[in-house]
DNA sequence: AATATATTAGAAATCGATTGCATATTTGTA
DNA sequence: TACAAATATGCAATCGATTTCTAATATATT
């Protein structure tokens, strides 16, 4: 057993830079090849040959560097992601449960956000490409409606698997949470709970999420032969500015036409109707009722509690990094067919609805 | 103007791997040297070549690889995050602060989490290192009491820099918020409103973070004649579950034993706190006041909406991002200085203290 | 004894971009 | 005219790990 001060392992190592293979070799008379394959534990190298190399890279303080190993294998064992903002509840959650799937392959995750903006997207797809990342997975920014900037992966077929903002026209891979049905279960819930007056707030249609939960509102009204009321409607960013705006007009008029429910897209516009309603001192749920999106922890900390459909944000991850792995490894086949995966969603229903 | 569709591009490039400068130096008639000169906008090269150079490297859908240009400049532009979660508010908006400082500077950031596991820390401090990342910024695990294995990262020169979660006795740079300042205003506000008998809800005393915190809570306690009670002092994991215990026992025996406030090391727990007392009809902040810390956005969610301390996490990211910078560019010249950055907070007060 | 088969190790090319040095051409100056 | 300086380009080595092919032993088989 050796027992190596700093000092000591420093004097041994060159100035200005790393100890390599060669290094090893040097030292021990063998040849780079060999210290290679004895590092590898690579059959064809004696037992005694290994221990002598394994115990000199401790010595010279050897690193691997897989920099190298990257350029000369093409294989960087690293995998893109590309999200709008990371400090969401749903997004870290996903991030987290990609990175964790990716660590069982020892893979590691490069993350970048794009905040919003599709210039800083593209630039952000390129720099992963030319780090050479061997799969890339992305929720898009709000305003990407243009998708050719991925088409450098698409095209050199590395694997491109998007999920939650999808592209709608595009070809490539998807994970997607059911957006229609937590829609529809949740505008259900409000109807059944007896609401009939149910106002909507959601994000743009050009994107897939609003544009589904919108459908499943509808179709939802309809179903109980409701017309949807247009004016009732908003799709704008969901933050609690514009939420509070969209609150502003709901609630002007007479009140007898005000909504007696609010649909939310977020859990953030769900938060701000609810505190705009207790600051105009009506009752939730007795006379308005609100649902949320995404199953924040929020929800469970205001008072009331909010109704809001959970997208199992850790199943979403781990489905994305799978299909990434199941895609390098091959055992999907790259080709013109594209893989569109749904993850269940359901309603959590608290106060906000009278459960 | 040169218009392509993606089918050209593809017949242009070779089989199953990039063009590379060799292949647009091919096309043209020139040596990769003249390419690679060109194509980085060198002085030495005509404007006529350049053109022609970019020309060609768009027709044949040429990519950069930025592994093999990381190998040959023992460069990687790219920085080490590791993190013990990503997933709460503080540490998601120091993240975002690096990442955009970093992005100014044209370079990447590896983001890992260590999940509180100090082997897993360990492990990827290893991956992170032989990635050749040129610096890593580390907010440590909760078990960390060893730091041996960031000694790869300073033995070699390569800058590293912790925040938040910060060694006691290792030689690092280190960005910290003012946490004994922190919690003596917090404590201090406590006081100033009445109280006497204030309860402390914190981690364990080996890491930093509460070591300093508990010291600001004692000293404002004794500065006002005021001697600490250990039973009404609470060390382990900030967990909703855990904060719930510590309740249990602060309110389990008679009425005037009973803490009049709770200091607490992180909303989570006052979040916690709040909610028991609530749930046990304790009115607050009139018989009970809480603080928190960090100042999360769910303290302005709840009612009673909670005092805490704001830790400014943009500016700790920038900080840090700024100061790897600096070292990398041999701006701070290393050696055995190490700078400590202290960021001020502010005590935001709310309605649980009665303000 | 002679050939076959493991076993172990090395030489050299490769991945793709970069750069110091050498070279060739053109322009400027004495 | 001759020589200096500026301009434009190429050659070849380099970064460090990997791998194919080759070669040298040693052991086994007939």
């Amino acid at each position: 057993m050796h027992i190596c001060t700093n000092e000591i392992i420093i004097s041994l190592m060159k100035k200005g830079s790393e100890n390599t293979m060669k290094d090893i070799a040097l030292e021990l008379g063998l040849s780079s090849s060999t210290v290679s394959r004895a590092l590898q534990d690579h059959p064809h190298i004696s037992q005694e040959t290994k221990i002598k190399v394994n115990e000199a890279a401790n010595r010279l303080g050897y690193s691997y560097n897989a920099v190298a190993a990257s350029l000369r294998n093409s294989k960087s064992n690293t995998i893109g992601l590309i999200i709008p903002r990371i400090s969401k509840y749903y997004q870290s959650t996903v991030i987290t449960a990609i990175q964790n799937k990716l660590h069982e392959h020892k893979y590691n995750l490069m993350i970048c956000q794009s905040n919003e903006s599709p210039e800083l997207e593209k630039e952000l797809v390129n720099a992963l490409y030319a780090s050479r990342v061997e799969g890339l997975i992305v929720s898009s920014t709000l305003n990407t409606t243009d998708f050719t900037h991925f088409d450098v992966f698409s095209r050199s077929n590395r694997p491109l698997v998007f999920f939650d903002r999808v592209p709608k026209n595009y070809p490539a891979h998807r994970i997607q949470g059911d957006d229609y049905h937590g829609a529809n279960m949740a505008t259900d819930h409000l109807l059944a709970q007896g609401c009939r007056k149910i106002a909507f707030i959601g994000g743009p249609l050009f994107c897939n999420l609003y544009r589904e939960r919108y459908e499943g509102y509808t179709d939802a009204l309809k179903a109980r032969n409701l017309v949807p009321d247009a004016s009732m409607a908003f799709f704008h960013d969901l933050t609690k500015e514009n939420a509070l705006l969209s609150c502003e007009k709901l609630f002007s008029g007479k009140k007898d036409s005000w909504p007696d429910a609010v649909f939310c897209c977020n859990d953030t516009a769900a938060l701000a109707v609810t505190s705009y309603a207790k600051k105009r001192k009506m009752d939730i749920p007795g006379q308005l009722k609100v649902t949320g999106y995404s199953n924040d922890p929020l929800t469970e900390i205001i008072t009331p509690t909010i109704t809001s459909v959970e997208q199992y944000p850790s199943e979403v991850g781990a489905q994305a990094a799978g299909m990434i792995m199941n895609l390098i490894q091959q055992k999907l086949k790259p080709g013109k067919n594209f893989i569109s995966v749904t993850i269940a969603v359901d309603l959590v229903k608290r106060d906000s609805t009278d459960k």
